[in-house]
DNA sequence: GCTCGCGGTCGACAATGTCGAACCTGATCG
DNA sequence: CGATCAGGTTCGACATTGTCGACCGCGAGC
Protein backbone atom coordinates (compact mmCIF):
# COMPACT_ATOMS: atom_id res chain seq x y z
CA UNK A 1 0.00 0.00 0.00
CA UNK A 2 1.86 3.08 -1.22
CA UNK A 3 1.63 6.62 0.19
CA UNK A 4 -0.10 7.04 3.80
CA UNK A 5 -0.13 10.69 3.78
CA UNK A 6 2.01 11.63 6.64
CA UNK A 7 0.86 14.77 7.56
CA UNK A 8 -2.02 13.83 7.71
CA UNK A 9 -1.61 10.17 10.12
CA UNK A 10 0.23 12.45 12.45
CA UNK A 11 -2.75 15.11 12.89
CA UNK A 12 -4.77 12.18 13.20
CA UNK A 13 -2.31 11.26 16.23
CA UNK A 14 -2.38 14.06 17.97
CA UNK A 15 -6.00 14.49 17.91
CA UNK A 16 -6.02 11.07 19.63
CA UNK A 17 -3.55 12.68 22.01
CA UNK A 18 -5.78 15.15 23.21
CA UNK A 19 -8.97 12.78 23.62
CA UNK A 20 -7.13 11.15 26.11
CA UNK A 21 -7.50 12.51 29.82
CA UNK A 22 -9.71 15.35 28.16
CA UNK A 23 -7.89 18.23 29.45
CA UNK A 24 -5.98 20.71 27.79
CA UNK A 25 -1.89 19.82 26.20
CA UNK A 26 0.45 22.01 25.88
CA UNK A 27 3.04 22.04 22.33
CA UNK A 28 5.83 20.63 24.19
CA UNK A 29 3.81 17.81 25.75
CA UNK A 30 2.38 17.26 22.12
CA UNK A 31 5.81 17.01 20.29
CA UNK A 32 7.34 14.68 22.91
CA UNK A 33 4.23 12.44 22.70
CA UNK A 34 5.01 11.96 19.18
CA UNK A 35 7.98 12.32 18.68
CA UNK A 36 7.96 15.15 16.82
CA UNK A 37 10.15 18.32 16.50
CA UNK A 38 8.50 21.31 18.39
CA UNK A 39 8.03 23.66 14.75
CA UNK A 40 6.62 20.32 12.87
CA UNK A 41 3.83 20.14 15.58
CA UNK A 42 3.08 23.69 16.22
CA UNK A 43 2.30 23.42 11.87
CA UNK A 44 -0.23 20.79 12.23
CA UNK A 45 -1.66 21.92 15.18
CA UNK A 46 -2.06 25.65 13.69
CA UNK A 47 -3.59 23.59 10.63
CA UNK A 48 -5.81 21.83 12.89
CA UNK A 49 -6.72 24.81 14.54
CA UNK A 50 -7.64 27.00 11.12
CA UNK A 51 -10.28 24.14 10.51
CA UNK A 52 -11.52 24.32 13.93
CA UNK A 53 -10.22 20.60 14.89
CA UNK A 54 -8.60 22.13 17.25
CA UNK A 55 -9.22 25.00 19.85
CA UNK A 56 -6.10 27.03 21.80
CA UNK A 57 -6.32 28.91 25.21
CA UNK A 58 -5.69 32.26 24.63
CA UNK A 59 -4.29 32.32 27.96
CA UNK A 60 -2.44 29.11 28.77
CA UNK A 61 -1.60 28.49 24.82
CA UNK A 62 -2.63 25.27 25.60
CA UNK A 63 -4.47 23.25 22.57
CA UNK A 64 -7.63 21.05 23.06
CA UNK A 65 -9.93 19.46 20.72
CA UNK A 66 -12.22 21.68 18.32
CA UNK A 67 -16.29 21.94 18.23
CA UNK A 68 -15.99 20.79 14.16
CA UNK A 69 -15.28 17.83 15.84
CA UNK A 70 -18.65 17.61 17.56
CA UNK A 71 -20.45 17.96 14.75
CA UNK A 72 -18.47 15.71 12.96
CA UNK A 73 -18.83 12.56 15.38
CA UNK A 74 -22.60 13.08 15.57
CA UNK A 75 -22.95 13.32 11.47
CA UNK A 76 -20.92 9.57 12.03
CA UNK A 77 -23.86 8.31 14.40
CA UNK A 78 -26.60 9.41 11.82
CA UNK A 79 -25.22 8.04 9.00
CA UNK A 80 -24.24 4.61 11.23
CA UNK A 81 -26.54 1.66 10.44
CA UNK A 82 -25.88 -0.28 12.89
CA UNK A 83 -26.77 2.74 15.14
CA UNK A 84 -29.89 3.55 13.43
CA UNK A 85 -31.29 -0.08 12.48
CA UNK A 86 -31.08 -0.95 16.19
CA UNK A 87 -32.73 1.87 17.86
CA UNK A 88 -36.08 0.69 18.05
CA UNK A 89 -34.78 -2.76 19.86
CA UNK A 90 -32.79 -1.14 22.05
CA UNK A 91 -36.07 0.76 23.41
CA UNK A 92 -37.72 -2.30 23.25
CA UNK A 93 -34.85 -4.46 24.86
CA UNK A 94 -34.89 -1.71 27.70
CA UNK A 95 -38.07 -2.18 28.41
CA UNK A 96 -38.38 -5.81 28.70
CA UNK A 97 -35.30 -5.92 30.44
CA UNK A 98 -35.92 -2.46 32.84
CA UNK A 99 -32.02 -2.32 32.25
CA UNK A 100 -30.16 -0.03 30.83
CA UNK A 101 -28.90 -0.62 27.33
CA UNK A 102 -25.86 0.12 25.19
CA UNK A 103 -24.97 -1.06 21.37
CA UNK A 104 -21.35 -1.57 21.13
CA UNK A 105 -18.56 -1.95 18.04
CA UNK A 106 -14.79 -2.43 18.16
CA UNK A 107 -12.54 0.52 17.76
CA UNK A 108 -8.94 1.30 18.57
CA UNK A 109 -8.41 -1.82 21.07
CA UNK A 110 -12.21 -0.97 23.24
CA UNK A 111 -15.73 -1.14 23.09
CA UNK A 112 -17.00 2.52 21.17
CA UNK A 113 -20.42 2.68 22.13
CA UNK A 114 -22.71 4.00 19.68
CA UNK A 115 -25.96 3.74 21.03
CA UNK A 116 -27.05 3.68 24.99
CA UNK A 117 -30.76 3.76 26.40
CA UNK A 118 -31.15 4.66 29.98
CA UNK A 119 -33.27 2.29 32.45
CA UNK A 120 -36.70 3.04 32.49
CA UNK A 121 -37.25 3.92 35.74
CA UNK A 122 -33.70 6.15 35.97
CA UNK A 123 -33.18 9.39 35.35
CA UNK A 124 -29.93 10.54 36.39
CA UNK A 125 -28.63 9.75 32.61
CA UNK A 126 -24.88 10.13 32.32
CA UNK A 127 -24.94 9.95 28.83
CA UNK A 128 -22.65 7.00 26.76
CA UNK A 129 -22.58 7.56 23.58
CA UNK A 130 -19.15 7.97 22.24
CA UNK A 131 -17.35 6.54 25.81
CA UNK A 132 -14.84 3.79 25.34
CA UNK A 133 -14.87 0.86 27.09
CA UNK A 134 -12.58 -1.90 28.03
CA UNK A 135 -13.08 -5.22 26.17
CA UNK A 136 -11.59 -7.51 28.70
CA UNK A 137 -14.10 -6.08 31.45
CA UNK A 138 -17.44 -5.75 29.93
CA UNK A 139 -20.19 -8.35 28.36
CA UNK A 140 -19.86 -6.02 25.15
CA UNK A 141 -16.66 -6.44 24.95
CA UNK A 142 -16.21 -10.41 25.52
CA UNK A 143 -18.73 -10.34 22.51
CA UNK A 144 -16.47 -8.61 20.18
CA UNK A 145 -13.30 -10.38 21.22
CA UNK A 146 -14.69 -14.13 20.81
CA UNK A 147 -15.78 -13.22 17.64
CA UNK A 148 -12.75 -11.68 16.28
CA UNK A 149 -9.45 -13.49 15.96
CA UNK A 150 -6.88 -10.99 15.45
CA UNK A 151 -8.37 -8.40 17.99
CA UNK A 152 -8.78 -11.22 20.70
CA UNK A 153 -4.81 -12.14 20.49
CA UNK A 154 -3.82 -8.50 19.97
CA UNK A 155 -6.04 -7.98 23.12
CA UNK A 156 -4.13 -10.80 25.11
CA UNK A 157 -1.10 -9.58 24.23
CA UNK A 158 -1.50 -6.10 26.22
CA UNK A 159 -1.39 -5.70 29.51
CA UNK A 160 -5.25 -6.79 30.93
CA UNK A 161 -5.78 -3.65 33.19
CA UNK A 162 -7.36 -4.85 36.67
CA UNK A 163 -9.77 -2.24 37.28
CA UNK A 164 -11.99 -4.34 39.88
CA UNK A 165 -10.88 -7.26 42.60
CA UNK A 166 -12.87 -9.67 39.47
CA UNK A 167 -11.42 -8.22 36.39
CA UNK A 168 -10.11 -10.78 33.74
CA UNK A 169 -6.14 -10.57 34.17
CA UNK A 170 -4.90 -13.50 32.38
CA UNK A 171 -4.93 -14.71 29.46
CA UNK A 172 -5.50 -17.83 29.62
CA UNK A 173 -8.77 -16.83 31.57
CA UNK A 174 -9.78 -14.35 29.41
CA UNK A 175 -9.25 -17.16 26.47
CA UNK A 176 -11.32 -19.85 28.17
CA UNK A 177 -14.21 -17.48 28.92
CA UNK A 178 -14.32 -16.75 25.44
CA UNK A 179 -14.50 -20.64 24.41
CA UNK A 180 -17.61 -20.22 26.38
CA UNK A 181 -19.00 -17.19 25.05
CA UNK A 182 -18.53 -18.90 21.47
CA UNK A 183 -20.44 -21.83 22.79
CA UNK A 184 -23.11 -20.36 24.70
CA UNK A 185 -23.81 -17.30 21.99
CA UNK A 186 -23.79 -14.46 24.82
CA UNK A 187 -21.21 -13.30 27.22
CA UNK A 188 -21.69 -11.77 30.52
CA UNK A 189 -19.69 -10.00 33.40
CA UNK A 190 -20.15 -9.26 36.93
CA UNK A 191 -17.83 -6.73 38.80
CA UNK A 192 -15.53 -7.27 36.50
CA UNK A 193 -15.35 -3.57 35.66
CA UNK A 194 -17.55 -1.54 37.99
CA UNK A 195 -17.98 -2.76 41.96
CA UNK A 196 -22.17 -3.90 41.94
CA UNK A 197 -22.33 -3.50 38.43
CA UNK A 198 -22.76 -6.53 36.13
CA UNK A 199 -23.77 -6.93 32.07
CA UNK A 200 -24.88 -9.40 29.44
CA UNK A 201 -24.55 -9.16 25.96
CA UNK A 202 -24.99 -10.57 22.61
CA UNK A 203 -23.38 -10.28 18.99
CA UNK A 204 -25.11 -8.24 16.02
CA UNK A 205 -23.81 -9.93 12.71
CA UNK A 206 -23.84 -8.79 9.47
CA UNK A 207 -25.21 -11.58 6.22
CA UNK A 208 -22.43 -13.68 6.46
CA UNK A 209 -21.97 -13.96 10.00
CA UNK A 210 -19.40 -11.73 10.60
CA UNK A 211 -19.87 -10.29 14.21
CA UNK A 212 -19.91 -6.03 13.47
CA UNK A 213 -21.22 -4.88 17.03
CA UNK A 214 -22.70 -5.83 20.39
CA UNK A 215 -26.03 -5.28 22.21
CA UNK A 216 -26.40 -5.86 25.74
CA UNK A 217 -27.71 -4.78 29.32
CA UNK A 218 -26.11 -3.76 32.53
CA UNK A 219 -27.11 -2.74 36.18
CA UNK A 220 -26.54 -3.49 39.45
CA UNK A 221 -25.58 -7.12 40.35
CA UNK A 222 -29.21 -8.55 41.71
CA UNK A 223 -30.86 -7.29 39.07
CA UNK A 224 -28.82 -8.85 36.16
CA UNK A 225 -27.55 -12.42 38.38
CA UNK A 226 -29.56 -14.72 40.45
CA UNK A 227 -28.69 -15.71 43.71
CA UNK A 228 -26.26 -18.04 43.01
CA UNK A 229 -24.58 -15.27 41.01
CA UNK A 230 -25.03 -16.56 37.38
CA UNK A 231 -27.23 -14.17 35.13
CA UNK A 232 -30.90 -14.70 35.08
CA UNK A 233 -32.51 -17.06 32.01
CA UNK A 234 -34.67 -14.39 31.06
CA UNK A 235 -32.71 -11.55 30.97
CA UNK A 236 -30.03 -13.54 28.25
CA UNK A 237 -32.90 -14.82 26.45
CA UNK A 238 -34.25 -10.87 25.77
CA UNK A 239 -30.81 -9.90 24.95
CA UNK A 240 -30.36 -12.85 22.70
CA UNK A 241 -33.55 -11.88 21.06
CA UNK A 242 -32.96 -8.41 21.16
CA UNK A 243 -29.34 -9.44 18.92
CA UNK A 244 -30.86 -11.44 16.76
CA UNK A 245 -33.77 -9.14 16.03
CA UNK A 246 -30.97 -6.22 15.33
CA UNK A 247 -29.03 -8.95 13.05
CA UNK A 248 -32.25 -9.56 11.23
CA UNK A 249 -32.66 -5.95 10.77
CA UNK A 250 -29.43 -5.08 9.40
CA UNK A 251 -29.72 -8.01 6.85
CA UNK A 252 -32.91 -6.60 5.37
CA UNK A 253 -33.49 -3.04 3.68
CA UNK A 254 -30.69 -1.56 1.50
CA UNK B 1 1.02 33.83 8.13
CA UNK B 2 2.96 30.70 7.07
CA UNK B 3 2.07 27.09 6.03
CA UNK B 4 -0.86 25.98 6.35
CA UNK B 5 -0.91 22.35 5.75
CA UNK B 6 -2.47 21.58 2.04
CA UNK B 7 -3.51 18.14 2.88
CA UNK B 8 -4.85 18.37 6.44
CA UNK B 9 -6.76 21.46 4.90
CA UNK B 10 -7.82 19.10 2.10
CA UNK B 11 -8.41 16.21 4.48
CA UNK B 12 -11.27 18.11 6.80
CA UNK B 13 -12.29 19.64 4.06
CA UNK B 14 -13.42 15.74 2.87
CA UNK B 15 -14.43 14.77 6.51
CA UNK B 16 -16.82 18.30 6.55
CA UNK B 17 -18.30 17.21 2.53
CA UNK B 18 -18.70 13.66 4.15
CA UNK B 19 -20.60 14.71 7.29
CA UNK B 20 -23.07 16.97 5.01
CA UNK B 21 -25.93 14.78 3.78
CA UNK B 22 -25.31 11.78 6.08
CA UNK B 23 -24.90 9.63 3.62
CA UNK B 24 -22.55 7.45 1.63
CA UNK B 25 -20.36 9.93 -1.07
CA UNK B 26 -18.28 7.89 -4.08
CA UNK B 27 -15.18 8.99 -4.72
CA UNK B 28 -15.30 10.72 -7.85
CA UNK B 29 -18.13 12.55 -6.08
CA UNK B 30 -15.66 13.68 -3.83
CA UNK B 31 -12.51 14.58 -5.92
CA UNK B 32 -15.04 16.72 -8.17
CA UNK B 33 -16.76 18.64 -4.93
CA UNK B 34 -13.00 19.41 -3.57
CA UNK B 35 -11.65 20.23 -7.13
CA UNK B 36 -8.64 17.64 -6.84
CA UNK B 37 -7.65 14.83 -8.94
CA UNK B 38 -9.19 11.34 -8.32
CA UNK B 39 -5.74 10.40 -7.35
CA UNK B 40 -5.23 12.67 -5.17
CA UNK B 41 -8.71 12.34 -3.32
CA UNK B 42 -7.98 8.58 -3.13
CA UNK B 43 -4.52 8.76 -1.44
CA UNK B 44 -5.96 10.68 0.92
CA UNK B 45 -8.91 8.82 1.79
CA UNK B 46 -7.26 5.96 2.08
CA UNK B 47 -5.38 7.40 4.30
CA UNK B 48 -8.39 8.95 6.67
CA UNK B 49 -9.41 5.15 6.44
CA UNK B 50 -6.23 4.04 8.42
CA UNK B 51 -6.97 6.05 11.17
CA UNK B 52 -10.53 5.37 10.97
CA UNK B 53 -11.64 8.97 10.13
CA UNK B 54 -13.14 7.43 7.40
CA UNK B 55 -14.74 4.38 6.23
CA UNK B 56 -16.11 2.41 2.69
CA UNK B 57 -18.66 0.13 2.09
CA UNK B 58 -16.92 -3.13 1.43
CA UNK B 59 -19.88 -3.88 -1.38
CA UNK B 60 -20.56 0.07 -3.28
CA UNK B 61 -16.99 1.47 -2.50
CA UNK B 62 -18.84 4.45 -1.37
CA UNK B 63 -16.85 6.67 1.80
CA UNK B 64 -18.64 7.40 5.03
CA UNK B 65 -17.38 9.36 8.23
CA UNK B 66 -15.76 6.51 10.75
CA UNK B 67 -16.27 5.90 14.05
CA UNK B 68 -12.86 7.34 15.52
CA UNK B 69 -14.90 10.52 15.13
CA UNK B 70 -17.52 9.83 17.30
CA UNK B 71 -14.92 9.39 20.06
CA UNK B 72 -13.27 12.76 19.31
CA UNK B 73 -16.44 14.48 19.31
CA UNK B 74 -17.29 13.39 22.73
CA UNK B 75 -14.11 14.12 24.35
CA UNK B 76 -14.75 17.61 22.69
CA UNK B 77 -17.49 17.95 24.61
CA UNK B 78 -15.51 16.07 27.75
CA UNK B 79 -13.33 19.03 27.55
CA UNK B 80 -15.64 21.99 27.07
CA UNK B 81 -15.78 24.01 29.49
CA UNK B 82 -18.87 25.90 28.53
CA UNK B 83 -20.62 22.57 28.59
CA UNK B 84 -19.58 21.36 31.77
CA UNK B 85 -20.13 24.69 33.81
CA UNK B 86 -23.63 24.94 32.46
CA UNK B 87 -25.23 21.85 32.27
CA UNK B 88 -26.22 22.11 36.26
CA UNK B 89 -28.13 25.52 35.32
CA UNK B 90 -29.23 24.14 32.08
CA UNK B 91 -31.53 21.22 34.64
CA UNK B 92 -32.51 24.55 36.24
CA UNK B 93 -33.82 26.12 33.78
CA UNK B 94 -35.23 23.13 32.52
CA UNK B 95 -37.62 22.55 35.59
CA UNK B 96 -37.96 26.15 36.13
CA UNK B 97 -39.60 26.83 32.80
CA UNK B 98 -41.09 23.20 32.09
CA UNK B 99 -39.58 23.41 28.44
CA UNK B 100 -36.56 21.99 26.41
CA UNK B 101 -33.10 23.64 27.05
CA UNK B 102 -30.63 23.96 24.70
CA UNK B 103 -27.18 25.42 25.09
CA UNK B 104 -25.33 26.86 21.66
CA UNK B 105 -21.74 28.39 20.53
CA UNK B 106 -21.17 29.57 17.17
CA UNK B 107 -19.40 26.94 14.50
CA UNK B 108 -19.04 27.55 11.00
CA UNK B 109 -21.77 29.82 10.33
CA UNK B 110 -24.09 27.63 12.55
CA UNK B 111 -25.41 26.75 16.03
CA UNK B 112 -23.63 23.93 17.04
CA UNK B 113 -25.68 22.67 19.80
CA UNK B 114 -23.22 21.44 22.95
CA UNK B 115 -25.57 21.12 25.56
CA UNK B 116 -29.46 19.76 25.60
CA UNK B 117 -32.44 18.74 28.34
CA UNK B 118 -35.26 17.62 27.59
CA UNK B 119 -38.43 18.92 28.61
CA UNK B 120 -39.05 17.73 31.73
CA UNK B 121 -42.42 15.42 30.97
CA UNK B 122 -41.40 14.41 27.86
CA UNK B 123 -39.68 11.83 27.54
CA UNK B 124 -39.21 10.90 23.27
CA UNK B 125 -37.53 13.81 21.89
CA UNK B 126 -34.11 13.55 19.36
CA UNK B 127 -30.84 14.21 20.94
CA UNK B 128 -29.57 17.63 19.83
CA UNK B 129 -25.84 17.53 21.17
CA UNK B 130 -24.06 18.18 18.22
CA UNK B 131 -26.84 19.48 15.99
CA UNK B 132 -26.32 22.00 13.55
CA UNK B 133 -28.95 25.35 14.17
CA UNK B 134 -29.26 28.33 11.29
CA UNK B 135 -28.48 31.31 13.02
CA UNK B 136 -30.76 34.01 11.33
CA UNK B 137 -33.67 31.53 12.79
CA UNK B 138 -33.27 30.71 16.06
CA UNK B 139 -33.06 32.52 19.28
CA UNK B 140 -29.76 31.34 20.29
CA UNK B 141 -28.52 31.90 16.46
CA UNK B 142 -29.65 35.98 17.27
CA UNK B 143 -28.05 35.96 20.20
CA UNK B 144 -24.67 35.00 19.10
CA UNK B 145 -25.30 37.01 15.51
CA UNK B 146 -26.28 40.06 17.63
CA UNK B 147 -22.77 40.30 19.92
CA UNK B 148 -20.48 39.54 17.48
CA UNK B 149 -20.23 41.65 14.59
CA UNK B 150 -18.16 40.15 11.98
CA UNK B 151 -20.17 36.86 12.40
CA UNK B 152 -23.26 39.18 12.02
CA UNK B 153 -21.59 40.82 8.32
CA UNK B 154 -21.23 37.66 6.96
CA UNK B 155 -24.31 36.02 7.58
CA UNK B 156 -25.74 39.02 6.01
CA UNK B 157 -23.82 38.65 3.01
CA UNK B 158 -24.75 35.29 2.78
CA UNK B 159 -28.53 34.01 1.61
CA UNK B 160 -30.93 34.02 4.13
CA UNK B 161 -32.89 30.63 3.33
CA UNK B 162 -36.28 30.27 4.38
CA UNK B 163 -37.66 27.99 6.48
CA UNK B 164 -41.07 28.94 7.52
CA UNK B 165 -43.23 31.59 6.81
CA UNK B 166 -42.72 33.68 8.88
CA UNK B 167 -38.71 33.36 8.97
CA UNK B 168 -36.46 36.48 8.71
CA UNK B 169 -34.60 36.74 4.77
CA UNK B 170 -33.84 40.19 4.42
CA UNK B 171 -30.42 41.45 5.77
CA UNK B 172 -32.51 44.70 6.63
CA UNK B 173 -35.00 43.25 8.91
CA UNK B 174 -32.44 40.74 10.99
CA UNK B 175 -30.65 43.80 11.45
CA UNK B 176 -33.17 45.66 12.97
CA UNK B 177 -34.04 42.57 15.43
CA UNK B 178 -30.05 42.17 16.18
CA UNK B 179 -30.49 45.54 17.29
CA UNK B 180 -33.23 44.81 19.56
CA UNK B 181 -31.54 41.92 20.91
CA UNK B 182 -28.66 44.14 21.88
CA UNK B 183 -30.82 46.56 23.17
CA UNK B 184 -32.74 44.07 25.09
CA UNK B 185 -30.07 41.52 26.41
CA UNK B 186 -31.75 38.32 24.86
CA UNK B 187 -33.41 37.32 21.63
CA UNK B 188 -36.70 35.31 20.51
CA UNK B 189 -38.22 33.45 17.61
CA UNK B 190 -42.06 32.27 17.23
CA UNK B 191 -42.35 29.88 14.28
CA UNK B 192 -38.90 31.33 12.24
CA UNK B 193 -37.42 27.64 12.18
CA UNK B 194 -40.35 25.34 12.75
CA UNK B 195 -44.01 26.06 12.45
CA UNK B 196 -45.45 25.54 15.78
CA UNK B 197 -42.43 26.12 17.86
CA UNK B 198 -40.87 29.16 19.73
CA UNK B 199 -37.80 30.00 21.30
CA UNK B 200 -35.90 32.75 23.68
CA UNK B 201 -32.30 32.61 24.11
CA UNK B 202 -29.72 34.74 26.34
CA UNK B 203 -26.18 35.50 25.98
CA UNK B 204 -23.54 33.65 27.81
CA UNK B 205 -20.21 35.45 28.37
CA UNK B 206 -16.81 35.07 29.69
CA UNK B 207 -15.09 37.29 32.06
CA UNK B 208 -14.80 40.58 29.82
CA UNK B 209 -17.86 40.73 27.95
CA UNK B 210 -16.97 38.63 25.17
CA UNK B 211 -20.99 36.41 24.28
CA UNK B 212 -19.27 32.81 24.06
CA UNK B 213 -22.57 31.23 23.13
CA UNK B 214 -25.67 31.41 24.15
CA UNK B 215 -28.80 29.29 26.35
CA UNK B 216 -32.12 29.27 25.57
CA UNK B 217 -35.79 27.26 25.53
CA UNK B 218 -37.96 26.30 23.35
CA UNK B 219 -41.52 24.51 22.95
CA UNK B 220 -44.34 24.68 21.31
CA UNK B 221 -45.63 28.59 20.47
CA UNK B 222 -48.44 28.54 23.49
CA UNK B 223 -46.24 27.71 25.88
CA UNK B 224 -43.22 30.15 25.20
CA UNK B 225 -45.95 33.14 24.45
CA UNK B 226 -48.68 35.00 25.71
CA UNK B 227 -51.76 35.62 23.82
CA UNK B 228 -50.27 38.86 22.17
CA UNK B 229 -47.74 36.59 20.46
CA UNK B 230 -44.97 37.63 22.72
CA UNK B 231 -42.59 36.09 25.02
CA UNK B 232 -43.69 35.40 28.01
CA UNK B 233 -42.26 37.89 30.74
CA UNK B 234 -41.15 35.35 33.34
CA UNK B 235 -39.86 33.40 31.13
CA UNK B 236 -37.34 35.31 29.48
CA UNK B 237 -36.64 36.16 33.14
CA UNK B 238 -36.10 32.58 33.92
CA UNK B 239 -33.40 32.82 30.90
CA UNK B 240 -31.58 35.59 31.32
CA UNK B 241 -31.09 34.71 35.12
CA UNK B 242 -29.78 30.61 33.92
CA UNK B 243 -27.44 32.70 31.55
CA UNK B 244 -26.25 35.03 33.69
CA UNK B 245 -25.57 32.24 36.02
CA UNK B 246 -23.80 30.27 33.57
CA UNK B 247 -21.85 33.66 32.82
CA UNK B 248 -20.96 34.00 36.84
CA UNK B 249 -19.94 29.74 37.09
CA UNK B 250 -17.49 30.70 33.72
CA UNK B 251 -15.55 33.36 35.92
CA UNK B 252 -15.24 31.59 39.00
CA UNK B 253 -13.22 28.20 39.50
CA UNK B 254 -10.10 27.03 36.91
C1' DG C 1 -19.84 -8.00 -25.83
C1' DC C 2 -18.79 -3.42 -26.09
C1' DT C 3 -18.72 0.76 -23.54
C1' DC C 4 -19.20 3.62 -19.85
C1' DG C 5 -18.46 4.89 -15.15
C1' DC C 6 -16.55 3.64 -11.18
C1' DG C 7 -12.70 2.87 -7.73
C1' DG C 8 -7.96 1.92 -7.66
C1' DT C 9 -2.83 2.05 -9.19
C1' DC C 10 1.60 3.81 -10.64
C1' DG C 11 5.77 6.63 -11.22
C1' DA C 12 8.00 11.15 -12.40
C1' DC C 13 8.23 15.64 -10.80
C1' DA C 14 8.61 19.59 -7.91
C1' DA C 15 5.87 21.62 -4.76
C1' DT C 16 5.35 20.69 -0.22
C1' DG C 17 5.94 19.79 4.47
C1' DT C 18 9.74 19.00 7.50
C1' DC C 19 13.29 20.24 10.55
C1' DG C 20 16.19 22.66 14.00
C1' DA C 21 18.00 26.80 15.36
C1' DA C 22 16.77 31.22 16.72
C1' DC C 23 13.14 34.45 18.67
C1' DC C 24 9.73 36.29 21.81
C1' DT C 25 7.06 36.65 25.76
C1' DG C 26 5.79 35.95 30.41
C1' DA C 27 6.69 33.68 34.77
C1' DT C 28 9.97 32.31 38.35
C1' DC C 29 13.58 32.95 41.33
C1' DG C 30 17.90 34.21 43.37
C1' DC D 1 15.53 43.85 39.58
C1' DG D 2 18.03 41.17 36.27
C1' DA D 3 18.82 36.38 34.90
C1' DT D 4 17.03 32.25 33.74
C1' DC D 5 13.76 29.20 32.21
C1' DA D 6 9.91 27.20 29.88
C1' DG D 7 6.55 27.80 27.01
C1' DG D 8 4.80 28.99 22.20
C1' DT D 9 6.13 30.93 17.77
C1' DT D 10 8.82 32.18 13.53
C1' DC D 11 11.94 31.41 9.81
C1' DG D 12 14.36 29.59 5.65
C1' DA D 13 17.13 25.82 3.41
C1' DC D 14 16.60 21.21 2.13
C1' DA D 15 14.84 16.89 0.24
C1' DT D 16 11.30 14.26 1.54
C1' DT D 17 6.67 14.00 0.51
C1' DG D 18 2.44 14.47 -1.52
C1' DT D 19 0.65 15.60 -5.90
C1' DC D 20 -0.85 14.81 -10.44
C1' DG D 21 -2.83 12.65 -14.62
C1' DA D 22 -2.51 8.85 -17.44
C1' DC D 23 -3.33 4.18 -16.98
C1' DC D 24 -5.62 -0.42 -15.09
C1' DG D 25 -9.54 -3.70 -13.90
C1' DC D 26 -13.96 -4.45 -13.01
C1' DG D 27 -18.96 -4.47 -12.97
C1' DA D 28 -23.42 -2.59 -14.78
C1' DG D 29 -26.09 -1.27 -18.50
C1' DC D 30 -27.13 -0.74 -23.06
Amino acid sequence: MPGPIQSIERAAAMLRLLARGSGHHGLAEISASLGLPKGTAHGILRTLQRVEFVEQDQTTGRYRLGAALLHLGTSYLDANELRSRSINWADTLAARSGQEVRIGMHLDGAVLVVHHVFRPDDTMQTLGIGAMLPLHATALGKVLLAYDADLSATTRRRELTSLTRRTIVTPAALERVLVQVRTRGWASEAEEFMPGEASIAAPIRVPGGLVVGAIGISGAVDRICDSASRPKPALVEDVSFAADAVSRALTTGS
